[in-house]
DNA sequence: TCACAAAACTAACACCATTAGTTATAATAC
DNA sequence: GTATTATAACTAATGGTGTTAGTTTTGTGA
């Protein structure tokens, strides 16, 4: 009896491809070449490939929501920050192909995919406390550290950094420079 | 005599069907229709698909450009750079189709793409002079602005951020925290 | 007017996602 | 154990894609 095709099988298999041939070498054939079926039999387990590339963003972003709380476990503050933009750029470096699925998510509409981001941003969330901005501003900062997290990464999949400064370094002076900032807002908040 | 079919109308009729229609909806069918043209013979204007996306992608990055420097005439220093932020987040607002000609560019690599990408960063570089940093800094403080306002853009396309806070409020806090403390690292680089 | 190069054409190929209709398989009820 | 039934495979077909080869038309310059 050969094994059983399940969701999870299919949902595996798809980033394994992704991750060895690249996002647009998902394809339905590709797919079920790799399970051992014919193209139209997927269609008893999926709806159709854009759902399936839903599915595999929110996978993608689960992952990248793990390796993200797995980063400041034991940090806190600035060094907690540093590790997460780290982490971050790195996770994509070495998963290109889910960099690929998060960026070119069909929906990126889609409640899952909203819920599971906001998840991610509670981390920083948590490491602005101590700063105890108001409410207003803690949104706005958090904003700014996402976008600069978000940033550094798609610059650097893209290839807009010149090689000859790094960009981890980079990356941890930006950090310094905007918390330098932060705790200026944060001392004016408690007038 | 009908009108000649030359390498810029069809760049110009490309840009306006993605403007109009989304960047997948962009197909050479879609294009020689537009064209008055049988598919085949675009191919004796162009060499393929990816390689017309990527002249999108630069005449693109070309308008952007343009827009931001636009943007900086009259300003300097802070103001200045919350204008180019606002710029590029409306542009792309306004423009979602060039956004993903920009974002999916299929050859990031290319010399004419990193050429005018590193023109537009010029602009961040000369409103950062006043801070008299040196070298290496200036290059950190560029890339953590440059990668804030690409992260900005990101997520306010797609959809990442709650409506309930103002996103120009938001950028323009966090380039004022960012300033602060790159005002500080200034004054620590003269000593 | 002739020659030639540019740019159109048709026909074909190999892929793609998707649907409809059918058959085989496996589990369930009797 | 046999009949029933739902699941999941199959084949065949449709209309779309980019691309190549080979051919014919068109316009220009000699």
């Amino acid at each position: 009896m050969r094994k059983k095709i399940t969701k999870k099988i299919i949902l595996d298999i798809s980033v394994e491809i992704i991750a060895e041939e690249g996002y647009d070498a998902l394809t339905l054939s590709r797919l079920a070449k790799s399970l051992g079926i014919r193209t139209p039999s997927l269609y008893n387990h999926i709806s159709n490939l854009n759902q399936l590339r839903q599915e595999i963003a929110i996978k993608a972003f689960s992952h990248l929501h793990e390796t993200l709380t797995d980063a400041v476990i034991g940090r806190s503050g600035e060094a907690a920050l540093k590790e997460i933009f780290h982490s971050y750029v790195s996770f994509m470096r070495s998963h290109p192909g889910l960099y690929a699925a998060i960026t070119r998510v069909p929906d990126p509409a889609d409640e899952h995919i909203k819920e599971i981001a906001d998840n991610s941003i509670d981390v920083i969330f948590r490491i602005l406390e101590p700063y105890q901005l108001n409410k207003k501003d803690e949104v706005h900062m958090v904003r700014g550290l996402r976008a600069m997290a978000h940033g550094f990464v798609f610059i650097d999949m893209q290839g807009g950094f010149n090689m000859d400064v790094d960009i981890k370094q980079s990356m941890n002076e930006s950090i310094e420079t905007f918390l330098i900032g932060l705790k200026e807002v944060s001392l004016n908040n408690k007038n």
